[in-house]
RNA sequence: GGCCCCAUCGUCUAACGGUUAGGACGCCAGCCUCUCACGUUGGUAGUCCGGGUUCGAAUCCCGGUGGGGUCACCA
């Protein structure tokens, strides 16, 4: 695709994990670039010193890398920019479209309980808004101000056109007191200087578009266009947050999701496709669409998640899953070192339709690395004396199997037990339980060739000793 | 409370103004089967309410109601 005008930006600030609607945010602004050969732009809005951290910094490049979320530009980080923020305070201010404000944050505080209370708007009074020069000095912030008398029109790419009257404007802080640049003037700023066209973020930002279109005319700059997304909501139909359990990627990560989910499920959110639900991320980029974004919130569903990232899991080649399981088997302790990658894919290959995340598959995958207890009712009532001679007569037969494969050892077995006048399932639960420790496992079959049969031999052995021993 | 947004099964979502209101997750049941799953078949369940416009409204308009967001020297 050819390159073009197009800009966007994903702008988080850096104090705390990257939220799942953080995420939708990145995800949306980067479909939108990649469709149209336009540049994404990443921002780090980290001008509230006391509650930004590198750290989170690093949560937020790391999440977006593993969502496969790239970007063109930046990481800029708007503390890097202060001259940048100062030159235009100023230079409101030396146009009168600014004033020094001396109001301390607990008079402010009182007035904006009053109006509440009356029920009036909660904006500043404007005390400050004609003072002199010269008619007050010392700790003052620095207040934008906002045109009174007539409406902005949003021309909202999600939403539609959306009219607020400039009489509810504030004069927003724009420089604390501490002289740094607050949010609604750095956004403005830096939109403007970084060219951005297209500004999609969610609609906790709608009622700050008119403040900050007002800022964009005081400081003849071109407004950009805005689409404002609908919430993701908890169970209890509020923003999702921590509150509702996982809500930062990096738990849905360390949850054994996989990327691939995630990105389905965020673009099933107010997005659809006929009957599609399984979305590839290059399919996502062929057929989703702005405009087909739907407006109302939507609820967060984990189970919703866990169909999806169970399809995926089945999806994604064995191999790849493979790999990503490592770390989740290191987790459960069942490795040290990598196991041999043919192998660990047939591995895969046999857990795959049970487990619907990478931890759960790691969790199930512990009797082939190494010997495990049995389930205490499973051996209780599966490894009883009345199997022991049966399960014998099979291990004799296993030893001589060959190829050593499945399908042989399926159709070898299966008949052996015909004529014996036996059917499989007499002897699929106690043999799965002398060979996966647990009642319930991948095919009986699949197991003992993935295991081979040297340890197949050995745990049917085991499994007849502890019939021995019991009583 | 002011301002703004939103409104189809419990949840995510379809439905040029004309459909028995469709699909998916979940839940329930059957089938498949060496277990558990997967898969498959069927079932459960929805147009917030009231007016209007229209031959005809889930769909358009108005009003309620409900939910959400926002009103910081946070972003």
């Amino acid at each position: 695709m050819a390159p073009s005008d197009i800009r966007v930006r994903f702008a988080p600030s850096p104090t705390g994990f990257l939220h799942i609607g953080g995420v939708r945010t990145a995800l949306y602004n980067w479909i939108f670039a990649r469709q149209r050969g336009g540049t994404m732009i990443l921002r780090i809005e980290d001008t509230d010193l006391t509650r930004s951290t590198d750290e989170a910094i690093g949560w937020i490049l790391d999440g977006l890398t593993w969502l496969g979320l790239d970007w063109d530009e930046g990481p800029y980080r708007q503390t890097e920019r202060f001259d940048l923020y100062n030159e235009h305070i100023d230079r409101l201010l030396a146009q009168n479209k600014a004033y020094r404000c001396y109001c301390t944050p607990g008079e402010l505080e009182v007035s904006r309980k009053e109006a509440m209370l009356k029920g009036t708007a909660a904006k500043y009074s404007g005390k400050c808004r004609n003072l002199k020069d010269g008619e007050r000095n010392g700790e003052h912030t620095i207040r934008f101000k906002a045109p009174q008398e007539g409406q902005i029109f949003v021309d909202d790419m999600i939403r539609g056109m959306v009219m607020f009257d400039e009489d509810q404007m504030d004069d927003l802080i724009i420089r604390r007191s501490d002289g740094s640049p607050t949010y609604n003037l750095t956004v403005v700023v830096d939109d403007a200087d970084m060219g951005i066209t297209h500004v999609i973020r969610g609609e906790d930002h709608l009622s700050n578009t008119p403040r900050q279109i007002q800022l964009y005319q005081a400081l003849e700059y071109d407004v950009p266009r805005f689409g404002h997304m609908s919430l993701i909501l908890g169970p209890d139909r509020e923003k999702l947050s921590k509150r509702h359990g996982a809500a930062a990627v990096d738990e849905f990560r360390s949850m054994g999701y996989l990327p691939e989910a995630l990105i389905n499920y965020l673009v099933r959110l107010g997005w659809s496709h006929e009957d599609q639900e399984i979305f590839s991320v290059e399919e996502v980029l062929k057929l989703w669409s702005l405009d087909d974004q739907g407006k109302s919130p939507s609820v967060f569903d984990h189970d919703k998640l866990q169909w999806l990232n169970g399809q995926w899991m089945k999806i994604v080649p064995p191999e790849q899953i493979a790999r990503r399981l490592l770390p989740f088997l290191e987790k459960e302790g069942l490795i040290t070192m990598s196991p041999e990658p043919g192998w660990l894919t047939k591995v895969v290959l046999t857990l795959r339709e049970r487990a619907v995340t990478l931890v759960e598959m790691a969790h199930r995958a512990g009797f082939y690395f190494k010997e495990l207890d049995y389930e205490p009712e499973s051996a209780e009532k599966f490894l009883t004396p009345e199997i022991n001679h049966l399960m014998g007569k099979a291990g004799a037969l296993i030893s001589t199997v060959e190829p050593f494969d499945h399908e042989t050892l399926h159709s070898e077995i299966r008949g052996w037990l015909e004529e014996e006048g036996r059917k499989l399932k007499d002897l699929a639960q106690p043999l799965r339980i002398a060979l996966t420790y647990r009642k319930d496992s991948p095919g009986l079959f699949e197991v003992m060739e993935v295991l081979g049969r040297e340890t197949t031999l050995e745990r049917i052995e085991k499994a007849r000793e502890w019939i021995r021993n019991r009583v």
